[in-house]
This record gives C-alpha cells, structure tokens and sequence, in this order.
DNA sequence: GGCTTACTACTCGGATACTGCTTGTCCGAGTTCAGGGGG
DNA sequence: CCCCCTGAACTCGGACAAGCAGTATCCGAGTAGTAAGCC
C-alpha cells in the first residue's frame, strides 16, 4: 500500500511550471530538472491534462502549462489526477459471505467497519484538500536559492 | 493504491473472536464464517500474532485468541499489522536530482512537498488511531441477530 | 481396573507458484518554425 | 521586396514490455486427544 512515485514527480513539476513563469514547457525540459525518465513523466503529465490541471500544446515550441493558479490546486486534486480512485479501504462485503451470510438476514446499514475505516480517509483526504500548492510554494520561497535554480535549470 | 483486503478480513476476524469468546478458534472456521480462503486468511492471521494482537495455540483443539481486550486494539494497530509499514507518500529527493540538484545547495530543511504529505497521512493515522475494535463492536451490536449468527456459525 | 505408550488427527507455520498493478520504454500523429523559390 | 510552399525538427499522445508487490496454495513440524496394550 504505497503511493504512485508518479504523484511526487507532479507535485514538484506543477510547482516548478509556477516558478518557471506562463509559457509553455517540454516534457524534456521538466525531466531533466530532476534527473526523471521523461516518457514516463510524460505519462504523468497527460493524465494532469485529463483532470484539467495542466494544458498541453503540442509543436515544435508546444509544452505543459498551468491550467490554474496554484492557489486554486489542492494536494487532492493532484493525487486523484494521479491515482485515480483514491479508496484505499476498499469493502468487499464478506459479512454477507460464507456461514454468518446465510444465517444472518440481508443487511441493510452500511457495514460499521467500513464506515470506521472510511471515516479515517476522510480524514485524509480532507487534510489534503485544505493544502494548496500555493501554500507549499509558500515554504519554498523561504529559500530562493531553490527559486533561482528552477528558474536557471528550465527556462 | 489500495490497501490489501487482509486488513478487511482481520478486522472482521478480530471482531468474530470477541463475539465467539475467550476460547481459541482454529483457522478453518474463522475463513468458513466468511467464505474465505483458509490459507490465505492463516497467512494474515500469522502477521497479527506477530503484531501481538492474537495468540496462536497449536495442537488439535488449538487455534487463534485475542492477545488483548477489542478496547485496547485500535484501527491503527490492525492496518500496521497488516500492512507493514503504512506510509502512502514516499518521498524520494528528487529536488536534489538533476539539472537543479546541480545548481541548488544541499537543501538543509526537509523537502515542503514531503511536509504537506505527511501532515495529510497524520490525520488519516490519528483517526485510525483514534477508533478502536470496541467503537466497532458497539455499532455492531445494534443488531443483534448478526452476532448471534456469528456465535452459531463459529462456536 | 489403572497406568503407560504408541498412534492418529488436527492445528499452526513457513516455503512455494500465480496474478495484477506499477514502472519503464517505444514509436506514430500533429503542429510550428525555418528556409527556399516564385511573383 | 513580399508571399507561398515545402521540408524538417520537435512536441504530445497512446500502445507495447519488464519488475514487483499482493494473492493464492501447498506441504511439513508440532501437539493434544485417543485407544490399545501391559502391569
């Protein structure tokens, strides 16, 4: 139960097309910033244009670009982008299954440890949601040593 | 990203052990009373005696127990026990990889998207760590003609 | 009849195959830019 | 000198393999109960 690497690779490039300033940026360009293969980053990338966050032009001068501010991206947004469906408790119902399911009636509430457990993912994923990009470019600002190299290493 | 459905089956296993009694179960009629794999489900069983959440007694009438009360076992214990080491975000530096690791100095403080992360994971693990196997239980019991089922199919 | 002993059946425990997803790679479609030729 | 056309290079986009964790299964080690044999 691990986390596509896929969504670390977003997060830092979605905020480096932020430092990077508007136009548009090559996949080969966003890779080599990290030392990333750059077909599989592209991989990354495309399913951040399906969810809407990034906009794609394609060409010889072609590239990503934000499809939003930064203020208006939350952590969340970028993990479903990535991940998809981000159920991690993932009911299968067995309480209706084997002995207990023919002996007991149909039930009709929810199962209580389904609803234990995705009550903690919704813990979660709210947490996620309250996080912007902005607020972690926020934090990197702290040090523009990084700033400048973003910019020096992609523009 | 999804969590493995031997956390679902040890969650139901757990509180079918309660519901049944002090007495040890063996492994066949815990994956009967679901309609599980036997030996799939004596593989996980294994991990929560490892964990210290169950005792195992061989021999002919032996079988799995409760190491502990259901109140003192939380959500948060079952997933470790399960799962290992649950850390959904890895981060793997790629701030200091490439082109910018290149330019930018050695980054002291710890990486901000690694940061929000994890903060997001916390409160998933507290909310976890927050229920126990008894909150569950107390839903359960609001049907009682479930726990009778499992008494009569286990016991 | 009571005790000892060997046997059997049943349990857990770890070692061994199989499947699906994550990861990684490749090639094709499309677009823009540049350069040359013609008017 | 300006416009058009052809070519090439570069981009995204989806289709195609390799590696690994999760899934499933099997067989061996160990123990308790049982039954037979002996005292």
């Amino acid at each position: 139960m691990r986390m596509s690497k896929g969504v670390e690779w977003a997060l830092h490039t979605l905020l480096n097309l932020h430092i990077a300033g508007g136009g548009p940026v090559g996949n080969g360009q966003l890779a080599e910033a990290h030392g990333l293969p750059s077909a599989y980053l592209n991989k990354q990338l495309q399913q951040l244009v399906r969810a809407g966050l990034l906009t794609s032009t394609p060409g010889v001068r072609g590239g990503f670009q934000l499809a939003k501010a930064i203020e208006q991206i939350t952590l969340l947004d970028v993990v479903e982008a990535i991940e998809g469906d981000v159920r991690l408790f993932q009911c299968t119902e067995i309480r209706c299954c084997g002995r207990i399911g023919e002996i007991a009636p149909a039930p009709t509430e929810p199962c209580p440890v389904k609803v234990a457990m995705v009550r903690a993912e919704d813990a979660w994923r709210q947490a996620l949601a309250a996080q912007t990009l902005a607020d972690v470019q926020a934090e990197l600002e702290r040090r523009p040593e990084v700033t400048d190299a973003v910019r020096a290493s992609i523009t």
